[in-house]
DNA sequence: ATAACTTGCGACATTAATGTCGCAAGTTCT
DNA sequence: AGAACTTGCGACATTAATGTCGCAAGTTAT
């Protein structure tokens, strides 16, 4: 929970107080400005932070350098979330509300940096990534072994269109805001889908 | 069917032979590149088109231009895959399955273009896109009255499904490329989810 | 208080992409 | 064959973003 913004542009010296707020203002902006923009411009994020331009390219590098620390931010509260709300002493209905009101809390707000998360060349964030995803498709096991799934479902596929529904759920910004809402609707529809008992194609 | 390939540099004269060719050959090259880096350079395009850079600019004045034909283009298919597909006529659920395929057909091999047209500036483009959009949620409504869709769904969120659905099952390139395999995946997907009869969230 | 640190500002160097031109060589059409 | 058109090539102008520096003024910590 401690603030602990990533790698700076000096090694690993701890910042004074006005820095490390600067640092934070900075990530927040870009979030913001590169969600709209996403190929924004140092001058438009350092101007969305109320900064100097010259301050972002104190604290990051390169445009590069901030994207990344923007997305290493986002990736450990993902995962953080993530952790927090899986459990095996935990009914697999429950887990999945709890899980996914928390990523859609994450990822409203994160957007930007959570959707390119996944395709970053950050050796570090892939592993974090690829790490969230091994547990997702953990627990739908279980959730399948439970009784929750169905047995003949794909997890891979499973869970794909678990991540897509959370994504699409997190479209039109704050617009449809409600968390709980959101949360019953996408797992609503994960579950049974839109259609009929009655009417039922069947797989081969 | 006719090759039409939008406004050009010079107003409405017919192209040669080998022009038409060339524009052809520059909009798949775009296409395969940007889909990969969104902001790959005209450079980029033209090398991997096996065309001068010259040539590229010669056909499509700016940037800008080639990223709009090329999404007119792909827009132009979209339009027309859903409304050979979609008809009154048929049982809803013949539909759905006709329509998916042949979207995923547009979809697989014009990705980048479909993507980037839900925003796109030209007015032509936002038209046809919700004219599918319309025509899309009076399928919905038709296949609800039919009993096809719970009569408790939102419309528009189950059409938002849909498009990420069929978005979903068009990553991953040309690994899962069996379009009849796809479709009754999303379909299944669609009309069922993933859960058992047994363990049903009960919505509000 | 004072040393250390941070910020804004203005100036500067560098790089990369865009878009334009004219010309020579090759292609298409009739 | 000959006119019209298209392409590649090399050169050029322009623009916009990146990244660096030093200095003066303000802030933080001790």
């Amino acid at each position: 929970m401690t603030a602990q913004h990533e790698r700076l542009r000096i090694g690993g010296k701890p910042l004074r107080a006005d820095a490390e707020r600067t640092v934070h203002t900075i990530l927040e902006a870009a979030e913001r400005v590169l969600l709209v923009d996403p190929t924004a411009t140092m001058e438009q994020i350092a101007e969305a932070a109320g900064v100097a331009r010259t301050t972002v390219h104190r604290r990051f590098a390169t445009r590069e350098a901030l994207i990344d620390a923007l997305t290493r931010w986002a990736t450990a509260q993902f995962a953080a979330a993530v952790d927090g709300a899986v459990s095996d002493a935990v009914p697999p209905l429950v887990v999945l509300y709890r899980v996914t009101a928390d990523v859609l809390r994450v990822k409203i707000g994160w957007g930007f940096a959570m959707d390119r998360a996944g395709s970053s060349a950050d050796p570090e964030i892939s592993r974090v990534h690829a790490e969230v995803l091994a547990e997702c498709d953990r627990f739908l096991r279980r959730a399948q072994a439970t009784g929750l799934l169905r047995s003949d479902v794909d997890i891979v596929w499973a869970r794909r269109c678990y991540y897509a529904l959370i994504h699409e759920a997190t479209k039109g910004g704050t617009a449809d805001a409600d968390i709980d809402t959101l949360t019953t609707l996408i797992v609503d529809t994960l579950l049974r889908g839109f259609g009929t008992a009655a009417a039922q194609s069947t797989g081969s």
